[in-house]
Parts: structure tokens; sequence; C-alpha cells
DNA sequence: CCTACCGATCGGTAGG
DNA sequence: CCTACCGATCGGTAGG
């Protein structure tokens, strides 16, 4: 066995558990590039030099640039769950685990500033591929999705349990909360404005700690 | 005189109205381009072909790929101010003016999903040259200053005459207002949700229409 | 995993 | 405004 050079995408020295690290590394490397060049900016070529490997090297493991971008968008989807809803996933549901969610993620965004480069591989993503169809364009969308359907999971509880006001809308609410989370990564990366996770948090207590609309207070 | 063939960017046979207009139209089509493929996905190849014309033509009337995108910027930014601005421009400043400037601002992305082809050209350019430093980027930063002046200018005076409770804080509601912008411009981008002009013009109500902090109705 | 290569396209220039 | 061209880089393939 293991006669001919050509084994898929390893060489042959290299095992399968250094192929998968190899792997791992590159899908790291290409949510720091994406994040600040787009998923389209981000060429095998530049992959390549940074990690020290042949372009054929790389694209072995993913087959097409395609392919590389969805690797990319799967490797940030859990770099987020691993930063913002883990911590949080076993709270009480409802109006508690919201708010520390919330706070987790002004955290990530503020920790994208300096320690990752470019700010939400998402947020680029989505703009970079909003009018274009395809696989890309769908996988952003359902990441996009998935994130909202936390938000309006967590405000129905809050709503029903009381925390929050009968009138509130949680499909309403958790539109206005994404888009505050836009308006967040824009303020920090476009402006470096540090000033801006603080008007978040007093944007996030007007909208979960005093009741829309009626301006009755909530329980709390 | 004009006895070489050469004469800048211009042929000999076209008249300098004749190049101006030429210029406008690379222009209207490179806002076109951009919003849908980013600044950096704007091609001079793509434009030449798109319009006709060969690289050098195009080309020649800009100098280089970056006098094109700030071209294209401010082009972008003209559309706005005469589409957005101006018509409210004359109205009371104040909350008056404010509110029909909002309004506009959602019909003009709205819109911007069916004339145009790919949303809002700062949108994408903001989140495409964020990290980046230079004149794109600056340019970009400067567009988005401008239009949060405008609002903050508005809701000052807003304050001021008691149109909004005192404790209402203009860079803060701002910076909220901005964000919803950029949320309905995703929803109406990556999702084409037609219900999402909607969801603004309702979180601007309980922004713009009832009191933040206080829940004291305004004076309307 | 590599080298060596492909056709296509990039931004830009020379010269008229 | 054009043709003709430049070196560099793109995504991807052949073959080992």
């Amino acid at each position: 066995m293991r006669t001919a050079g050509y084994d898929g995408c390893m060489s042959p020295r290299k095992s399968a558990a250094e192929a998968r690290r190899t792997r791992e590394r590159i899908i790291e490397r290409s949510v720091a590039i994406g994040s600040v060049e787009g998923l389209e900016g981000l060429t095998i070529g530049r992959l390549a030099t940074d990690l020290g490997m042949s372009k054929a090297g790389v694209l072995g493991h993913f087959g097409s640039k395609q392919a590389l971008q969805l690797a990319a968008l799967h490797g940030a989807s859990e770099l987020f769950t691993r930063l913002v809803w883990e911590p949080v996933a076993d709270l009480r549901p409802g109006l508690v685990r919201l708010r520390a969610f919330c706070e987790a993620w002004i955290r990530y965004l503020e920790q994208e500033r300096t320690a990752f480069p470019g700010g939400c591989l998402f947020t680029a993503a989505s703009v970079e591929f909003d009018t274009r169809g395809g696989p890309v364009h769908d996988t952003v969308a359902r990441f996009m999705l998935r994130g909202r359907r936390l938000l309006v999971n967590d405000l129905r509880i809050a709503v029903e349990v009381g925390e929050l006001p009968d009138d509130v809308e949680p499909e309403q609410l958790a539109f206005e909360l994404h888009g505050l989370y836009m308006g967040l990564n824009q303020e920090l990366q476009l402006f470096a404005d540090a000033t801006a996770p603080a008007r978040t948090r007093r944007a996030l207590d007007r909208l979960l700690g005093a009741a829309p609309e009626t301006g009755a207070p909530p329980k709390s």
C-alpha cells in the first residue's frame, strides 16, 4: 500500500492527523484574510505564501476556491459559537441568557479589532455576496438567520415569562438588535471608535431594560 | 492647434462636452458595478466591455483604478444627496425634516433593490475598506460621517425646540438610527425581505415618536 | 504535499 | 479615444 506518490491531498510523508492539522491552519488563516480582504480577495496564492505552502498544496484540501470560501465561513461560525454562544448557553433561557449573549457578542467584536484583523467575516461576506446567488450567499444567509433565531428564541421566552412586556414582538426587536451590532462592527472597524461598545450597551439597556412602546418597566 | 492625435484622455474627434458625458457614463456604470462587486471587484476590463470602450479609453479619464474608485464614491454620494437629502432640505429643521429624511432614505434603499443592482455602495465600500488605510478608506469614512452629521444636526434642533425630550442624546440616537439602516440594507439585499421597510418605520416611530429613557411623549 | 504549467484576466503603459 | 503590449497574478490542472 501507499506505493504511488499521489494519494489525494496528502503527501505520503504526512499522516491523516497532520493533514487535518494543516487543513485547520489553512481555515484559520482564511478567516483572518477573508475578514480583511473579503472572500473574493482571499486568494489561494496569498494563502500559500502566508503558510509557506504551494498553491496546489492549499487547494488540494478543498478542491476549489468556492469550497475554501465555504470552509472559511464554517470556521468563522465555529469561532463565533465557541466564543459567544457556548459561554452563555447554559444560563437561564430568556432575558438573562439574552443579555449575557449580547454582552459576549460586544466583547467578541471588540476583540476582533485587536486580536483578529478585520472585523466580522459574516458581516463582510454578507455585503460581498448579498446580491449574488450561489452556495456562498446561501451559507452566509443561513448563518445570519441562525443568529437571528438565537435572539428571537430568548426574546420569545422573555415575553412568555413576563421579563419583557406582552407587546414586545420578538422578530421586530431582533431586527433592531441585529442592526445595532452591524453599526457597532462598522464603528469599530471603519472609525476605530472605542466608545461604540458603550453606546451599544446603552441602546441595549433601552431596548431590553425598558419596555418598548408602553414605557412600562420590566419585572427584572 | 490639435495637430497631434494624443491630447490627454480625449480623442481628437470628441469635444470636451462629449468627453465629460463619457466620463459621467463611466461613473454611473461604476456605481452600479461597484455596489454589486465591490470597489475592488470593479475592474477596468469589465467596465470597458459594458460600455463598449477600450480599457485604455476608460482608464484615461481617471489615470488609475484608485482614482476611478474615488470617482465612483463621489458619484454615489451625489446620487444620495439628490435622491434623499435635496427633496427634504427645505423642510423645517428638526423632527419634521429628520422624519422626512428617514423616510426618503428608506425609499432610496428600497429602490436600490430594483432600480440599482446591489444596494448601498457606501455600505459595501465601508465593509470592504474598513481595515485598510488610504484615500478610499478615508473618503468612505468622510461620507459616512457627513451622513451622521445630518442626523445629529436635526436631532439637536429637535431637542432644542422641545420636539424630543431633553435627555435625548443626539450622538447616541444617531448611532442607533444608523445601525437601523445598515440592518435594513442587509435585510433587503441578502434576504430580499420586503417587510424590512415596515420594520424600520416601526423602529423609527419608537425612536423618534416616543421618548427614549423616560417614556414621555414628544410635543409632536 | 510538491513542481511545472495552463489560459484568462488584472492594472497599467507606449504611442499615436 | 484606439491598438498593442507589459509583467503579475488569478483559479485550477497534470503528474508524481
